[in-house]
DNA sequence: CTTGGAATGTCAACAAAGCTGACATAACCT
DNA sequence: AGGTTATGTCAGCTTTGTTGACATTCCAAG
């Protein structure tokens, strides 16, 4: 199978393949959002604050620079979720004490049981979506969305693999 | 390998795989939207334009309240990105012949023609991604995006790709 | 030791795109 | 004739993004 690649791909990108692509990571989205958001909304939260409580659970201590990295957005915009959350005593923002104009991010025992909630929901549908599809499949799916993203963000992705060991 | 499944998938779905796929269909996702963002906001258009555009070149005719169940936004919501459409001349709005109340949404020349834009920059990258991946992986890649949906939007996921054959 | 630039926070104003609620119109169906 | 459906529209609100301007703190280079 080494080089029937040429023939095959050139039969299976077809636009039409490529659209349904397209359209399934579309709707697949949706599901993937769909949970978290449920208990989101029964909250003052959104999923802005999701994206922000999921980063800082995952690299405690990290920057409020790496987190607008990750998240892509401007600082504003994330210093409004972030003020939000740390005023609720979900979020610890502490000063850094090598540099101290960093802010260095942690969960309280609180954000961490939210956490847990939103991203319980999230990983039962991961978890469901997995199974059904095997094991062959989940590293084809990883594979693929690998080579979706933009470089700077695959090196952040491969980043933060490497610190949840 | 047929039923190895029951032990590797034991040992496959940690909690650290789950949250690496989590991750992954973020800043998969990141990139999927990323070069149609780039397009439209040199217009006055948003990703929410997009939607509309795609899903009626995919669908010619569809009514708008096909397009709501698909898109999952209220009519308001709809409207507003519709409207804008229509009176820039890219998505005409045709009375229904059967049913008068309905409207039949198609896309002009000019809406064509932006479509065409949009879907090559999003295929390019699509293709880009399944072809650094490999077939089997693409495969993968399909089936557990469609294990990840709602089961309402995987039954309209199935009826636009039988439109489109 | 001073100063430039980096990291952060904050104010104000604005835009995109979602939402609810209310209401209008036309057309269909029974 | 009356109820339902499909659509459009007005008004107002929310979340989450944006720019621009400015203050503070503080590391590091000169």
């Amino acid at each position: 199978m080494a080089e029937a690649k040429g023939g095959a791909e050139l039969l299976f990108l077809t636009d039409e393949q490529l659209r349904q692509g397209i359209e399934a990571m579309f709707f697949a989205y949706r599901g993937f959002t769909a949970d978290p958001d449920r208990i989101l909304e029964t909250m003052a939260y959104g999923r802005a604050h999701h994206r922000a409580i999921h980063f800082v659970a995952r690299s405690p201590g990290t920057t409020v620079n790496n987190l607008l990295a990750i998240l892509g957005v401007t600082k504003q915009s994330l210093n409004r979720v972030l003020r939000t959350l740390v005023e609720d005593g979900l979020i610890e923002s502490r000063v850094g004490t090598r540099d101290k104009r960093e802010r260095h991010l942690h969960l309280t025992a609180e954000g961490e049981t939210l956490e847990r909630q939103l991203s319980d929901a999230q990983r039962a549908r991961m978890r469901a979506a997995y199974r059904a599809a095997g094991p062959e499949a989940v590293a084809g799916f990883r594979e693929v969305l690998e080579a979706m993203m933009d470089s700077d963000l695959r090196a952040r992705y491969h980043a933060i693999r490497e610190n949840g060991s």
